[in-house]
DNA sequence: ATTATGACTGACTAAACAGTCAGCAAATTT
DNA sequence: AAATTTGCTGACTGTTTAGTCAGTCATAAT
């Protein structure tokens, strides 16, 4: 039994759109290396766009699966937010075409493609948490949209590290967890 | 006396480029917002590639003399890099445009284009500034890849963050000078 | 005054592209 | 066994695109 061939195409897709960028890669192709049709694509997919934005929201939802599932309950409110930052650079670790492509999409125009109130309920779990966070008096007192924008843009930095490095996975382990201590550091 | 036309394309080319992608603009779009003939872009830049890879470096040099010039005669290791941090976030607060080009060209495989040894030579004066500072022992002793890449993306974090909102620039100013302070604790 | 230069033009073309559609073959229903 | 549906096909098309090139014109050199 051989994966459908949606999942073949979005693959495929997920692959080229990192290596050659979005318009970099024709249609033609995406199916070729998926081993359909030419005219499969657009069964699966009305448009090209729509193809993109799919593959986007389905990373991002696979994403999120992972961090909420691995960062489940936790005793203490450092124990959740280390638990949460630690799933989303194992993830991005073990999927690095797929957080590249999600950062590539997040940076061209087709980010205007999702509803922002599509993106608001994305980032809303995180909000409310540091918002208790806050409440309790852990954390320090700041609008919360800027404390997870930090805390994202912190792990994203020690992403781009990886990429320009080549530790060994342990090695990576380790350096994630020290930097877990200075941004708690930082927020505190 | 007008602008020269080579900076009339660039210009048009980065407003472009922001607004559609590097591959939803055509070049006879390009020619058109400059106001010049469509063969003059091939003039000037022998492929369409080649003007994308120009206009980041134009932006990257800009953006990099523009630091340097507000942070150097600073008397300590702190003001200095302090000065840093605050004169890239004005820049980018500045030049909006440029700065959201650059993300969308650093996150895009046209920065494979750019020699490994040019992107090297870039970062080489904050390195070597962070490994001073290491020297001192005023900031952690960490590889000084991994300290940049972390202040580099906590100023990008609070780009992004300034996007989201609609600060006054006085306001902005404030967050900027805050968050470095936040940033600083971490790095010693 | 004549010639030479080089920035600039815009009509043009070959190639590439997204998307269409008539229809096929296998499975499912009647 | 016939009819219908469903998932899929790939040749095809109208449009768009990057890039070309023969030639214009203002300026500068002789």
């Amino acid at each position: 039994m051989q994966k459908d061939k949606k999942q073949l195409l979005l693959d495929a897709a997920l692959k080229l759109f990192v290596e050659y960028g979005f318009h970099g890669t024709p249609t033609s192709l995406i199916a070729k290396e998926a081993g359909v049709a030419n005219g499969t694509l657009f069964h699966y997919f009305k448009t090209k766009d729509e193809l993109i934005v799919a593959l986007y929201v389905d990373i991002k939802n696979r994403m999120a699966a992972y961090v909420f599932e691995n960062a489940k309950g936790q005793a203490t409110f450092k124990e959740t937010v280390k638990e949460q930052y630690l799933a989303s650079l194992f993830w991005a670790q073990d999927n690095q075409l797929q957080y590249r492509f999600a950062e590539q999409f997040k940076n061209s125009p087709y980010l205007s493609q999702i509803a922002p109130d599509e993106i608001e309920a994305s980032v809303k779990p995180f909000h409310d948490m540091l918002r208790m966070g806050i409440k309790e008096g852990v954390i320090k007192s700041q609008p919360v949209e800027l404390l997870f924008t930090i805390i994202s843009s912190h792990a994203y930095g020690i992403n781009q590290y990886f990429m320009s490095t080549n530790f060994s996975k342990a090695k990576q382990h380790q350096v994630i967890s020290d930097s877990f201590e200075m941004l708690w550091a930082m927020l505190t």
